[in-house]
DNA sequence: TATGGGACCTGTAGTAGCTACAGGTTCAAG
DNA sequence: CTTGAACCTGTAGCTACTACAGGTCCCATA
């Protein structure tokens, strides 16, 4: 039996952008299988950790919590007709998303017209302190 | 002398929309100085203690964190020259905000995406899952 | 004046999603 | 064989709350 290659956690943190202390989280909550381990202890993972842990990085990127990533690894797993729910999933994130989008461009514009009154020029009193104290209840 | 008014901690809770909970928990991490208390050890509040509340929900709700929300009520306290670091403390606020929005925008294009593409009709392989398992490292 | 029950009290632990130690072991290059 | 970087475990910390458990207080009503 010839050795599998096996990357060590620095390499796949590396090949998956994932941080070691994260990798190691993850395992700890059961995001990810335990990898096998060399005799002095050190975890050896294979191609298919790095495919993984990149599928988990971009999930988070997307704004998934690890609850739903587990789901979709769970689905992804599992196969069957499951893209019907994987697509639930991804539009409830993307709605999810799109109503952060609106609550965000609300504060901004409140914001920008916070900053855009006290760069007036004249100081009476400053308005954005006015404006945190006054603002709608 | 008179009593003061004196509200309790419910009391202003639904005047500045600051759970009751969480008002003990500004208190406890010197975000809100302790108030007196009644004989019997319940707090009694001021007018000008829901007013601050409230200044520290509105800045919570345009997403300063509770660290600024501290400097923001010091720079208010001080008075003097204070506006120009509010302001600063604004723009930097607009500035974050402008920067989630557009990475949240980033976000959702790629979600629309995925989601056309399953809701295509024909399904090979789930095409979410691909994105995620083949997307950019 | 007694009493019932809602509002209040303290303190602790839990949530998400990591991150940062401390204090030790292993691995690989030279 | 030695060095030192990378690895190991376990625990504590971070933000901003939230949720108990187990007890005490206040006050309106009877």
């Amino acid at each position: 039996m010839a050795e599998l290659p096996g990357y060590s956690i620095g390499e796949i943190s590396r090949r998956s952008g994932v941080k070691v202390e994260t990798i190691r989280f993850y395992e700890r909550i059961g995001l990810l299988a335990p990898p096998p381990r060399t005799v002095g202890g050190h975890r050896v993972y294979g191609f298919a950790a790095a495919k993984r842990l990149n599928f988990v990085r971009r999930a988070r990127e997307l704004g998934f919590t690890l609850g739903q990533v587990r789901g979709l690894l769970a689905l992804a797993d599992g196969r069957e007709d499951s893209c019907a729910e994987v697509e639930k999933l991804g539009r409830a994130q993307l709605d999810a998303t799109s109503g952060r989008i609106a609550d965000l461009k609300r504060m901004e514009k409140v914001l920008a017209e916070m900053v855009k009154r006290c760069s007036g020029g004249t100081v009476p009193d400053c308005p954005i302190l006015e404006a945190l104290f006054e603002g709608p209840g």
